[in-house]
DNA sequence: AGCACGCCGACT
DNA sequence: GTCGGCGTGCTC
C-alpha cells in the first residue's frame, strides 16, 4: 500500500538507510530512500527474494556496496514513533557484547506483530491501529472482558502527542500493606537512599518469606509517586499471577504484564502501553526487558540469580546484567533481590560494588524450618526412601499438615533395563537413556533430549527376555509408591507432564494451595514463589544427583535449589522440618544448608572460584561446534585455537582443550565446545573481535553451525 | 537463516 | 520423461 507523505516533506534527494535485519551475517544493509529516516524506525525492504522488517540504524550520503547492488526502502513503516534513543543504546551493547549482528537484536526484542511484514497495516497516518492487533477496547469480546479490568487504551494512541502519557490518579499511599519489621525498614531506608541517590546497584538479600517483596512494592510506590515507571523482572511465568494480583492490589491498575506465553495481541498491547508510558509498571520475565519505558525510574530483577534470566537460544543475553547496565546508562537504581544471590551479584555486594541490604529472619517471625541430613548409606531404603523420611510423613499426615517431597526428575524411571543382557532403553538419535513414562494405565518411553517416544518392548529387542526392569525413580513412580504406602492420603503430583495442558498449572496449584493434598509430589516447578500455607515437611530425593556434575557452578545450583524448596516448608507457621536425604551428609554444601547459611556457603565458594580462576573471577566465552560426527566438530575447535593462538590479541587468554559434550549427540547432532578465560573482560573480548569473523571459512564443509556464549552458565 | 539454483535417483 | 534429494552460494 503506498504511504501518503505528509505535506511539505523534503523529497527527491537520494539518501542511503543503513538498516539493521534479523539475519545472521555480520553488519548492516544499504538501501536508498528519498529523504532521510531516523534511526529507530521500522522499514520494510526486499531482501534477496524475501520481505523483510528492518530497522534504520543510521543515514548516509555514500552506500557502503557497489551503488548497484543497492534497492529502494520498500516501505517506511510509521505505525511507531522511531525506537528511542537509550532502548536502541542498550541493543547497541547487547550486540556488541554477545558479538551478535545488530539485527539478531534490535528486531527479535520486538513484538512478533512489529517485525512481521504482513502484520503492517499501514494505516496509522490516518490515525488507525497498529497492526492488526492494536484495535480499540471493544473490537472483540477477550478485550470487553479485559477492558473491565484494566485502564482502557487512551483513544488518541496513534498521535505522538499521547505517547508520553503522564500517570493520572494517585498511585496507592505509601502507608499502606502491613506493618514492616525492623529489618524490613531498615532495608527500607537503605533502598530510598539509594533512589535519592539516583542510581546505583543495591543487593537485597533475604531469605523466603522475609519479605522482600513488600520492599519491592514499597519503593515502586515512591517511584511512581514521582511520576517515573517501574520494571519489575520475574524468572518464570508461573511465579506471575500471584505477584501480579498482589502488585495489581497494591499499585493500581496501570499495571503491563509481558511474558512469552501470552498471545501476540495481549503481547502487542502490553508493549505499547508500557512504551507510551500508560502503564506506569511493566511486571515481566526477560523479555520485559527490552520494552521502551520513557520514563524509567526503577528496576527490580526479582530472584536474580535464577538461570531463566540467561536466554538459551538466539541472542543469549542475560537479563539480570543488562537490567544493571539499563540502570547505569539511564542513571536510576537497579535492586537485585534473592535469598542465594549469584555468586557474581555477591562480590560486586561484598567489593562495594553493590550495596548489601540484608534481611536476616522471616518478617512473620516464624522460625526456619529445621533441615535435617539423612545418611542414605546407613539406611535400608524403601523405594528411595528411608525410614526416617517414611515416619515424618507419617506424623504430619496424623497431624493433618501437608507435606512435600521434591524430586528433581520427572517420568517413571528414568531407564529402563534388561534383566538378562547389558540392554537398555537408549535413544536412537541421542546419547542419553529414553525415560520410562506413565501415560494413563500405559508406559510409553520417551527422550527428553530430542522429545522421541516410542511404546514399551513387551521383552528385551536384544536377547528377547520379557524381564525388563525401570531402574531409579522419578515423580510419577514416587507418587504410585505413595499412593501404596499412605492409602488414606490424597497424593498430587505437580511436574511437567501434569502441567503440560494450559490452564493446568494453576489448577494444580490452586489445589495445593486449596489444602486438597496431602503429600505433594514435585520437581524444581513447586519450589519457585509458591507459599503453601500448610506445607509443614519437605523431603528431598536425589539431591545428590547434582552434587559431583562437571559443571564448576553446580554446587550452586544445588546450594539455591535447596534453599528454595527449604524455603518452601512452614512460611506460616512454626514447627516445619527438611528431610535431606544424601549419601554425603558431610559434604560443607550439605553442612551450610544445615545452618540456612548462604553467606557461609559463598564464601567458601568463592575462594574456591578465586583459587581456581574461575569466574566471578575470570570471564569465560564458550566456542560451540555441532557435526553429524563429533570428530569434524572437535576438528573446527581445534582449528579455530590454533588460529586464536596465532592472533596477539590471545595474550593473557587461558584457550582449553576442545571437548565433547557430555550429552555429546542430541536428535543425531554431535556437539563439542571450547572454553575461553580470562581475568579481565577486555582481552576475551578482543581476542573473540579478532577471531570471530575468521571462523566460518574454517568452517566450511562438516561443521553443520558454530556459536559463541558469553558468560555461559553451564559448562 | 531463508531461498534460490543445480545436478543425480525412483515414480506417475 | 519429470518430481525431488539436499550441496553451495548469495542476500544491501
Amino acid at each position: 500500500m503506498p504511504l501518503k507523505r505528509p505535506a511539505g516533506a523534503v523529497s527527491g534527494e537520494t539518501v542511503y538507510l543503513a538498516v539493521a535485519l534479523d539475519v545472521p551475517l555480520p553488519g548492516l544493509f544499504d538501501y536508498s530512500h528519498d529523504r532521510p529516516v531516523a534511526p529507530g524506525v521500522r522499514v520494510r525492504v526486499m531482501f534477496g527474494r524475501r520481505a523483510m522488517v528492518g530497522m534504520v540504524w543510521a543515514v548516509r550520503d555514500v552506500p557502503g556496496v557497489a551503488a548497484d547492488r543497492v534497492r529502494p526502502i520498500e516501505a517506511v513503516l510509521d505505525d511507531l514513533p522511531p525506537m528511542p534513543a537509550d532502548w536502541l543504546r542498550m541493543a547497541e551493547f547487547a550486540a556488541h557484547y554477545y558479538h551478535r549482528p545488530l539485527g539478531e537484536v534490535l528486531l527479535p526484542v520486538l513484538p512478533p506483530s512489529l517485525r512481521k511484514p504482513a502484520a503492517y497495516t499501514g494505516a496509522r497516518s490516518a490515525g488507525g491501529p497498529v497492526c492488526r492487533a492494536d484495535r480499540r477496547p471493544g473490537a472483540s469480546r477477550a478485550v470487553r472482558k479485559r477492558a473491565a479490568l484494566e485502564t482502557p487504551v487512551d483513544g488518541d494512541a496513534g498521535t505522538d502527542a499521547a505517547e508520553v502519557a503522564p500517570p493520572t490518579g494517585n498511585p496507592a499511599s505509601a502507608e499502606d500493606g502491613p506493618t514492616l519489621t525492623d529489618a524490613q525498614v531498615r532495608v527500607l531506608a537503605g533502598l530510598r537512599d539509594l533512589l535519592a541517590a539516583g542510581s546505583g546497584v543495591a543487593l537485597l538479600h533475604g531469605v523466603t518469606g522475609s519479605g522482600k517483596t513488600e520492599l519491592y512494592l514499597r519503593l515502586a510506590q515512591d517511584v511512581l509517586a514521582a511520576g517515573r515507571q517501574v520494571l519489575l523482572l520475574v524468572p518464570e511465568i508461573n511465579l506471575t499471577p500471584q505477584l501480579e494480583h498482589s502488585v495489581r492490589a497494591r499499585l493500581g491498575d496501570r499495571l503491563a504484564v509481558i511474558h512469552s506465553r501470552l498471545s501476540e495481541g495481549d503481547r502487542l498491547r502490553a508493549w505499547l502501553r508500557a512504551s507510551r508510558g500508560q502503564a506506569d509498571i511493566l511486571l515481566g520475565t526477560r523479555l520485559a526487558l527490552f520494552t521502551p519505558l520513557p520514563r524509567l525510574g526503577l528496576i527490580v530483577v526479582d530472584e536474580e540469580h535464577d538461570a531463566s534470566y540467561k536466554q538459551q537460544d538466539g541472542l543469549r543475553y542475560s537479563a539480570r546484567d543488562l537490567a544493571v547496565w539499563r540502570g547505569h546508562d539511564l542513571g536510576i537504581p537497579v535492586v537485585l533481590g534473592s535469598a542465594t544471590p549469584s555468586l557474581e551479584t555477591w562480590r560486586h555486594a561484598q567489593e562495594g560494588n553493590y550495596r548489601l541490604l540484608s534481611l536476616p529472619d522471616r518478617a512473620q517471625a516464624q522460625p526456619l524450618p529445621e533441615i535435617r541430613l539423612v545418611d542414605t548409606r546407613r539406611a535400608r531404603l524403601e523405594q528411595g526412601f528411608t525410614p526416617q523420611l517414611l515416619d515424618a510423613l507419617d506424623a504430619r499426615l496424623a497431624q493433618g499438615g501437608q507435606s512435600l517431597v521434591f524430586i528433581n526428575r520427572r517420568g517413571y524411571a528414568p531407564v529402563l533395563r534388561c534383566a538378562s543382557c547389558a540392554w537398555v532403553s537408549q535413544c536412537r538419535r541421542c546419547t542419553a537413556h529414553m525415560v520410562l513414562h506413565r501415560m494413563g494405565s500405559r508406559h510409553v518411553l520417551q527422550c527428553h533430549h530430542c522429545g522421541d517416544a516410542m511404546p514399551v518392548p513387551r521383552a528385551c529387542p536384544d536377547c528377547g527376555d520379557p524381564d525388563i526392569q525401570p531402574m531409579g525413580r522419578g515423580t510419577q513412580r514416587v507418587e504410585e509408591f505413595l499412593a501404596e504406602r499412605f492409602p488414606g492420603a490424597r497424593i498430587l503430583r505437580i511436574d511437567a507432564d501434569a502441567t503440560r495442558l494450559k490452564g493446568s498449572a494453576e489448577a494444580l496449584f490452586a489445589r495445593a494451595h486449596a489444602g486438597e493434598a496431602d503429600i505433594l509430589v514435585g520437581t524444581q516447578m513447586v519450589s519457585k514463589g509458591h507459599d503453601f500455607a500448610r506445607l509443614g515437611l519437605v523431603g528431598v530425593l536425589n539431591a545428590d544427583a547434582m552434587l559431583f556434575s562437571q559443571d564448576f557452578r553446580a554446587p550452586e545450583r544445588l546450594f539455591a535449589q535447596l534453599m528454595q524448596v527449604a524455603g518452601r516448608a512452614g512460611r506460616r507457621q512454626g514447627g516445619a522440618q527438611v528431610i535431606v536425604q544424601t549419601d554425603y551428609p558431610e559434604q560443607a554444601i550439605y553442612q551450610a544448608l544445615l545452618q540456612h547459611d548462604y553467606v557461609r556457603f559463598a564464601a567458601y565458594a568463592l575462594e574456591e572460584r578465586r583459587d581456581l580462576g574461575l569466574p566471578p573471577f575470570s570471564s569465560q566465552a564458550l566456542l560451540t561446534a555441532q557435526a553429524v560426527r563429533v570428530r569434524d566438530a572437535l576438528d573446527f575447535l581445534e582449528a579455530a585455537r590454533a588460529l586464536a593462538q596465532s592472533l596477539p590479541e590471545s595474550a593473557g587468554v587461558r584457550i582449553h582443550d576442545p571437548v565433547p559434550l557430555r550429552i555429546v549427540r542430541v536428535a543425531r547432532v554431535e556437539r563439542a565446545q571450547l572454553l575461553f578465560e580470562s581475568d579481565g573482560r577486555g582481552a576475551l573480548h578482543r581476542l573473540l573481535r579478532a577471531l570471530l569473523p575468521c571462523l566460518d571459512e574454517a568452517a566450511r564443509g562438516a561443521v553443520q553451525h558454530w556459536g559463541i556464549e558469553i558468560d555461559p552458565q553451564e559448562i
